[in-house]
DNA sequence: GCGTTTAATTGACTTCAGTCAATCTGAGTG
DNA sequence: CACTCAGATTGACTGAAGTCAATTAAACGC
């Protein structure tokens, strides 16, 4: 049963997701239309947004917590093509395009996400074009982005993937602890982590063994404290 | 030296690569406009339409042949991201972004391209909504087929992904022999089929002297004659 | 046509990552 | 608390793909 938040938030007005979204680039008049008609609600893990083969019937604004997409082919492989974090647009692609979701977006943290369906979605793009220009820039981006993975997919070793797996996380979530070095608390578990980089669960934790045996880090649990920074962003393979 | 080709064509109103790309968009003015400003140009093999890091002042349209567009990294670990066939509009990303470009644009085959300069795309972009429109679709279609190669490179085998590269030339190139069986000369050269797929040229080899001894297919030099097309798909991964 | 260069193949070997099965841990539940 | 169940780890083994080096075959220039 879908339990819509109590929305202490002001509304899409005043909600930092919507300026780093395409709907910044809506007027004050758009902006009450959305907030009118989008809908809010509390997702907890587990739960999905939509699933792969629904009809993109409108979309995602995530304001907190975490999504995955997941693609899962015919033989019943799955990845995490990625994930997304608050103040992204999901489900874009399907309801542009017309047609039926590519992937699942999973719920891998306590979120709020609001739905914004397709007959108010069109309305606003239909008085003002500066919102398809949002969408094409997004979907270039994301296109670079999942270029970039692939071919790092088709170079590197689990090992380099893994670690910038890692440096990314760390780049949006790291803190420094009372001793002044770098650490980093896992959003997602091991086995996420492993569906992220195309790997098996024991290959992750083989892996994890032999990058601690180096000193690059020690993980504790969902706790990774990093020893030597410049190590891991070199054999990551990101130029430091 | 750049040698314009005499342009025996006709131009963009009939240019049958235009109605297959983003300019089909135009009315017949704009197609006037296009036509006068584009600089047509025939491409050798080992040329290349721009090169990494370029700056995306413009964007290309291949008239016929067969680009190849390719990422090198930090390390010199090349990929072929794709190939791009007649009636394709190459490099737009670079030049909607206003950045530099990704990947460098490789002639694998002699080809005819035109070259479209930043200022008229500008006027074209400006005066015609549509044109919008056929990127964002442009972008969205490049997504999809990139995320589905990145699904394959995370949980398919080598020969899987081979096999899908080569069911892939059969359904755009495929023919039948004198006995009706289906019959592929490949596009390009196998150490570019491994580029493509993330793999060694010696990999390649052995790949295919196991999949002729599992009796799918027999190669000889470019030539690919399939002797088992149903076990070629489905090894392939893909549904039949 | 010959000689040079580039592409393709083959063999021996190493390394990386998956599989299967057993065990261990921790969170949640009755 | 004991039980269950999913996640995580470990070991032994297999198979897939890369590396290095040598050789053969094709393509290209002159």
């Amino acid at each position: 049963m879908p339990k819509l938040c109590s929305d202490s938030s002001g509304g899409c007005a005043v909600c930092p997701s919507r300026l780093t979204t395409e709907w910044q680039a809506l007027n004050d008049e758009q902006v009450v239309l959305l907030d009118q008609s989008k809908r809010r609600r509390f997702y907890s893990p587990g739960e999905t947004l939509y699933m792969q083969g629904d009809e993109g019937d409108g979309l995602f604004c995530l304001q907190s917590g975490l999504i995955g997409l997941r693609q899962i082919d015919e033989n019943g492989k799955s990845v995490l093509l990625r994930l997304c974090q608050s103040g992204s647009t999901i489900g874009y692609r399907a309801y542009l395009t017309n047609s039926d979701h590519f992937n699942t977006a999973e719920v891998l943290s306590p979120s709020v996400a609001c739905f914004i369906e397709r007959t108010t979605v069109r309305k606003l793009l239909e008085n003002n074009p500066l919102l398809g220009e949002k969408f094409l820039e997004h979907a270039l981006e994301d296109l670079s982005m999942v270029e970039g993975e692939y071919a790092r997919s088709l170079t590197m070793t689990m090992r380099s993937r893994f670690l910038h797996v890692l440096a990314v996380f760390y780049e949006q979530l790291g803190q420094r602890d009372e001793k002044g070095s770098p650490t980093l608390v896992l959003p997602i578990k091991k086995k996420e982590l492993a569906d992220l980089i195309g790997a098996k669960p024991e290959s992750v934790s083989r892996l994890i063994r032999r990058i601690e045996d180096d000193g690059l880090l020690k993980v504790d649990d969902r706790h990774i404290h990093f020893h030597d920074m410049d190590a891991v962003l070199r054999d990551a393979g990101v130029a430091i």
